[in-house]
DNA sequence: AATAAGACTGAACGAGCGTTCAGTTAAATT
DNA sequence: AATTTAACTGAACGCTCGTTCAGTCTTATT
């Protein structure tokens, strides 16, 4: 599942060891990371959050991007890992969509400052990481294309075999709006009622009239 | 308008002059900056293809960020500019919001590079500067709220009050997403088609079933 | 106990950057 | 014509940062 910890060398030979290191390096970097942003954060710094020497930080990293990489890898399996095994396919498809929505936007709620963190600083990437963030964000997509495609055979949704992909674009972005525009949303809205209002529209745009 | 302009100190006293020189910073700049991001280009590289000496530059801003607020502020008052004089609000609202919407969503294509970039780089403002940047956002949102308004009013759409604001968001990130996503929208969509479907799919939720 | 290997240390390096300022050039004023 | 003012120049400053590497400490091996 995760590229990185393959791609990334190290010059460490215990491979266990390397995982722990590798965890404590991303802890102390994502806070920094996500409250100064990456260009603004040091390795200095990292290296005394993560409480060893910059050198010992070099033994586990070749450079300041591969940090980077651990970071978004981390974020973005985080949100999967936690959305993927509660989503699941029932036969009444309406609910199992509402169920996978409100799963979803309440991860983003609670990883709000990640979610921002990853848009913003996934142009900081190598052309090839980068790459690797948006397929995984097309395998977030795909558990709601799953429930739509499904919805849609069995004759509880009407939408377009085309229009499929967009839907579930749409219900993506509709809840990474929450954060990335909390500034005017949530002012306005609690999480309670903004789900239950995105919901209501999703469904009331894809549900046989 | 452009609280930029006033609050920005130069050593300047020609006010004209002030204006030609910063509009060639903000086109020297602007490339750049969507090229290669805020913090990997350098004042040096501006000032050249500003075509003029460091020193120079520096005699029309202050700081590094002042030329990003220059952008952000150009970037912005570009989109708002081309947008509101081409939307009118007409007896038929639900055409005023199909033809507001196309206008919209056309600019977001034609600027994609720009919209990613507003995306990304507002963070590296200070915390006022922010501020205005939102309040900008917050004063295209308003553009769509009151077609919403006047539709609702005159009995086309259907909205709760409280949440026309909220739709009013979901027309512009859905538009937005087309930029910042196109990544996989692009690869599937045309733009026509792309409009063509979210126009549909947002009047299907707020029009009277 | 001696030796080797692996993990760790942080001062030092060197490149790059934003910013300044002493000085030059050109235009306006007297 | 002399002087003042405004605009421009770019070498130099000082600082920060990512990265390295010669050396130390700890643990395992013989």
């Amino acid at each position: 599942m995760s590229i990185s910890k393959k791609e990334i060398e190290s010059s460490v030979k215990d491979k266990d060891l390397i995982e722990i290191r590798r965890k404590e390096i991303v802890n102390a970097a994502v806070d920094l990371f996500v409250r100064k942003g990456f260009h603004r954060t040091t390795i200095r710094e990292i290296a005394q959050k993560f409480g060893m020497s910059i050198g010992t930080l070099y033994e586990y990293i070749r450079t300041k991007e591969d940090i980077l990489i651990l970071v978004c890898d981390y974020i973005n399996s985080t949100v999967r890992m936690r959305v993927k095994p509660s989503v699941e396919i029932t036969k009444d498809s309406a609910q199992s969509l509402k169920n996978a929505i409100e799963i979803y936007y309440r991860i983003i709620d609670e990883l709000q400052d990640y979610i921002i963190f990853l848009y913003q600083e996934t142009k900081s990437l190598s052309h090839e990481n980068r790459k690797y963030i948006f397929k995984s964000e097309e395998d977030m997509t795909e558990i709601f294309e799953n429930i739509l495609k499904h919805g849609v055979e069995q004759g509880s949704f009407k939408i377009d075999e085309k229009n499929i992909l967009l839907t579930a674009h749409n219900i993506m972005v509709q809840g990474q709006m929450w954060a990335f525009r909390r500034w005017a949303l949530q002012k306005n809205y609690t999480l309670e009622r903004y789900i239950e209002t995105q919901t209501k529209s999703i469904l009331d745009q894809i549900t046989k009239h």
